[in-house]
DNA sequence: GTCTATAACGTGATAGAC
DNA sequence: GTCTATCACGTTATAGAC
């Protein structure tokens, strides 16, 4: 425990071996053969040889394969609910605001890390108990900014009357869909890299366009 | 092999025992242990117990896990493919008639057996290889009554000009997505059973309305 | 901290009695 | 056809040298 160490935690600037650490080199390896074979699927060894060091280690950093997953699981988890909690919180956005702002980080994310949103939901039907307390989504709608818009735009009749909850269906699914079952489209149309690319992006101009049209009232 | 054998399946009605015979009682536990569990997660001894018979019983029937999975997904996958490839194949039915159709149909199907979706999608990323060659999606889409349907009707103007994929998506999307995220979004508003199933109705209508919003001309 | 070697355990599959 | 008992193997986890 050095003098170096406190300066760098001080300025909020690691020492530049965080990235290269054997700890960080294992969750990354973890990342992504957790998210490419869940957890049942994922052997320790498969971890252990993409991070490039020996399976003893592993437990030498993480004590056993489910301590390893909770981390990998508890930051994918954040990183998927996050920026969706912070949009639908944000009180100085109108409800299609939100929406663009979603559609256009979502996509962006998701484009980075496809295979996250099929790793979630996949994990959460094998162990719902474990996760459900973790990713609280009660608090992510309730009491929100996009709540109290969604109830006064539907009393004003600036929106359509319907239940709150097909809206964040339709968006959701339009939003993730494509990244939970990407094989089976891409193969229906036999899309290549660069036009699969191409959807994507337009996506991110046309769902909120399609939410408008579905539940503005005009 | 008995007369009775023969006479119940010409009359098409099979024997009453096929109901209960130990290898559908195993097939049925199969199926209920691995769309739970998934492949990777599912283990023989809990598919034996659900089925309420002997381990060396499903080695003796099926002679592996492996076996005996490939025949649950394959059905699984006939199922969930099969309807919507007939719908989508049908040239006496309209393109809106057709989001009719599988709007109602799908919804029913997936309320009986609302795991298979993330079931199919799970596996689908786990083994690509073995799964995309036996479903066939090529087929589902091209040279589909749909797809001249569709390409025509953007010529006339009569739906708006955007990627045939685009319809695809928000389609399944919206439709699959809450069984997906079921957990997730059942939570989110903290729904019971009942109000979950009558949202679920409610989208058999509301699902067809919305398609028209979004891409027909007006 | 990192390795090799091995223990401890779980799981798929089979042998063999009935 | 169905069972009990057991094998064979793969995987997680640990002991112990360096």
């Amino acid at each position: 425990m050095t003098c170096y160490y406190f300066a760098a935690e001080k300025m909020n600037k690691p020492h530049k071996d965080i990235d290269t650490s054997t700890e960080e080199k294992i969750k990354k390896a973890a990342r992504i053969v957790f998210h490419r074979k869940g957890f049942a699927g994922a052997r320790t060894r498969d971890i252990a040889e993409e991070a490039g060091i020996n399976l003893a280690l592993l437990n030498y950093y993480f004590r056993s394969k489910e301590k390893l997953f909770d981390i990998i699981m508890l930051e994918s988890l954040k990183g998927f609910m996050q920026s969706m909690t912070s949009v639908f919180h944000n009180p100085d956005t109108t409800i299609f605001e939100k929406v663009d702002v979603m559609a256009n980080r979502y996509i962006d994310l998701l484009k980075e890390e496809p295979e996250i949103p099929l790793f979630i939901m996949s994990e959460m039907r094998h162990h719902p108990e474990k996760l459900i307390a973790e990713m609280k989504p009660r608090q992510f709608l309730m009491g929100s900014a996009f709540e109290q818009q969604f109830k006064a735009a539907v009393k004003t009749g600036e929106i359509k009357n319907v239940k709150m909850i097909h809206f964040i269906m339709n968006l959701l699914g339009m939003l993730v869909f494509p990244f939970i079952a990407t094989p089976m489209l891409r193969s229906m149309t036999e899309m290549n890299d660069e036009s699969w690319n191409s959807v994507l992006e337009e996506r991110k101009k046309l769902i909120p366009q399609w939410i408008k049209l579905m539940f503005e009232n005009h």
